[in-house]
RNA sequence: CGGGGUGUGGCGCAGCUUGGUAGCGCACUCGCUUUGGGAGCGAGGGGCCGUGGGUUCAAAUCCCGCCACCCCGACCA
């Protein structure tokens, strides 16, 4: 393959555009691989396209690997599957509807798991034709709350998404599995520095499901991990190590003491100490409970519940670990406290919530048998040592309270958790039966009985996988490709409007032959300046500049990523890029 | 959904306060010069100033509405 920059579709830019503010987003569209078309949608321009062909095949290559077979479904889909799934309720918001010209109302898929179980209901009928691995590359909408940084959050885009469908959990664990490996192999060949971490399973259900992040600053998921052990979470998905019981018996009994204007929790911790409340000048806000109030809407429920959370004082409560927590039910902050009046803003307590009928659940380090100072229900007023499982008791616990660099690490327990952000740019989970089930999915078992195929899927965000890689291969001057992704392996710069151009596109044509792709820069009117400026930026891995030396037969070959250039005869040149190929 | 900001040739921006019929840099076209790190000089082409309405002799500029896009927050109890 050989392109030439003299026809080729494209413009680099001098300048980073105004909207972009994350790198990747910046350089793709600085050195031409996409244009935003619309809010959250972006065009592919020739170079992008290569690139996210060629992601998009090392993807196919590994899913052919353990046997995946690609197929491809429409995106524009009619209402009925994801009304008999629940998921048209349950997306709400975030798919994109449509109605034809009779009125029948379609989607544009946001992912396709009903489709996948509806096909092999349709066309599979005996045990004897799993297990089976089914995947396809389509893009994917959803109507994003906040499309944001380019590529990263879109509201359309490139997605593999592959299913697999066993008859027991042993051969679904075994799919599982192997999607891994190959998850593993696909992001190893794409250049990424990614960390496999614990996830919650979110809008999909199911039980194990692990996240692939590749780590950068401008990720939008939030990621420990352990200084002791491999353990690694999304935060969603960090459980809270439950310290030992307390005996309840071993508090004085609960005391109210005036604490006016201490609606926050510092306020009232200094309140508390200057008072030396319970004969105490020590207290801090982890000695304090906190308690959130929460408007919980169910799916398909018109009225709202209320939810009292209760945390220690010094942590915030995470919505985004409470929703996960939830799911699929939502949560938001209660604001109606003007028509509630028994419950006191800033001033709320476990103690009265069951007699209100309230739902209350507790962060597990609220354990039984331990003394608490929080609200008393009035105006002004905080009461010491309520005692979980005396003064109260939670009708659950949830995972809330926001997680911190350096909290206990909950798989070792010795180590602790450091903190990172990440681009989720591949998800497996072991689904279950949760389509199989609403689509009554069953073939005949070897006993004449009917089974019921269990579900996996595994997704990887291949367009949002070729902004990750830009984000981790970058510097200033622009990108800097991994030579398996690269648009093109070459790039062959004639430094000269001369003779130079001739040469180059002779030695590019030299080395197309041999089964490489190059990029030849024959621009006829643009100076070496420039020409460096539109390679650097536009990141090819290994470039030739065909210059000064042409008439003694040298050129020069230059490595993008650790800038390394040496001169050398251009047969010698030849010799060590195809040789690559080999 | 809430908050902030921005809409002016392909890109980046100025002009708006104080209304007078649009400008700069880059890019693009032509000519001459230059020729290995974003060249110089000269001559050009290209803009319903996001959109609808209003005020005015006159609106990019002032007033009202709408739309689009970007950023922040989806939280302190």
């Amino acid at each position: 393959m050989l392109l030439r920059m003299s026809t080729l579709f494209l413009r680099t830019l001098r300048e980073d555009p105004a909207d972009a503010e994350v790198p990747s987003h910046r350089l793709l569209v600085r050195a031409g691989y996409i244009r935003r078309a619309a809010s959250g949608g972006y065009t592919w321009l020739p170079l992008g396209k290569l690139m996210l062909d060629r992601v998009a095949q090392v993807v196919r290559d590994e899913m052919a690997a353990i046997g995946g077979q690609e197929l491809h479904f429409p995106a524009l889909l009619p209402r009925e599957a994801y009304e008999t799934s629940g998921r048209w309720a349950e997306y709400g918001d975030d798919i994109f509807t449509l109605k034809d010209r009779r009125g029948a109302e379609h989607l544009l898929a946001p992912t396709h798991e009903e489709m996948f179980a509806l096909l092999v209901k349709d066309l599979f009928s005996s045990y004897r034709d799993f297990p089976v691995i089914l995947y396809q590359v389509q893009t994917k909408f959803r109507d994003e709350a906040r499309p944001r940084a380019g590529l990263l959050r879109g509201r359309e885009f490139l997605m593999k998404d592959a299913y697999s469908f066993d008859l027991d959990q042993a051969g679904l664990q075994a799919a599982y599995d192997q999607h891994r490996m190959a998850y593993q192999r696909i992001f190893d060949r794409l250049g990424l520095d990614y960390t496999i971490v614990a996830a919650s399973s979110g809008a999909m259900g199911g039980s194990a499901s692990e996240e692939f992040l590749a780590a950068t600053p401008v990720g939008e998921d939030t990621f420990v991990g352990c200084t002791a052990c491999h353990y690694a979470a999304n935060t969603e998905a960090v459980t809270t190590p439950v310290p030992a019981a307390g005996d309840v018996d071993s508090f004085p009994a609960a005391e109210a003491y005036d604490t006016p204007d201490t609606p926050t929790i510092e306020a009232l911790v200094q309140v508390a100490n200057d008072r030396r409340l319970g004969g105490r000048d020590d207290w801090t806000a982890a000695d304090t409970l906190k308690n959130v109030v929460l408007s919980v809407r169910r799916v398909g429920v018109a009225e709202p519940e209320l939810l009292v959370i209760g945390v220690p004082g010094d942590r915030e409560v995470d919505l985004k670990r409470v929703e996960v927590a939830l799911y699929p039910n939502t949560a938001t902050l209660f604001d109606g406290f003007a028509d509630h009046p028994d419950l006191v803003r800033g001033y709320i307590g476990p103690q009265v919530l069951a007699k209100l009928g309230i739902r209350y659940l507790v962060d597990p380090r609220v354990v039984t048998g331990t003394a608490w100072l929080t609200g008393a229900n009035e105006a002004g007023r905080h009461a010491v040592n309520v005692v979980s499982g005396r003064d109260f008791t939670p009708d659950g616990t949830i995972e809330a309270a926001e997680v911190r660099a350096g909290d206990p690490c909950p798989a070792c327990r010795s180590g602790e958790l450091t903190i990172r952000r990440g681009i989720e740019i591949g998800h497996i989970f072991q689904l279950g039966r949760r389509f199989t089930d609403a689509f009554a999915v069953d073939v005949l078992g070897p006993n004449g009985k009917p089974v019921r195929p269990i579900m996996g899927c595994y997704g990887i965000g291949v367009s949002r996988a070729v902004a990750a890689i830009a984000e981790q291969h970058h510097d200033e001057r622009g990108l800097a490709w991994p030579a398996a992704v690269a648009p093109v392996d070459v790039h062959v710069v004639a430094a000269g409007k001369g003779p130079q151009v001739e040469a180059a596109l002779a030695l590019g044509r030299e080395l197309s032959d041999a089964g490489l792709r190059v990029l030849v820069d024959d621009r006829s009117q643009v100076s070496a300046g420039v020409k460096f400026a539109d390679a650097e930026l536009i990141g090819i891995p290994r470039s030739v500049v065909v210059g000064r030396r042409l008439t003694d037969g040298y050129a020069e070959l230059r490595d993008r990523a650790s800038g390394e250039q040496v001169e050398l005869p251009v047969a010698e040149i030849v010799a060590q890029l195809t040789g690559q190929l080999a």
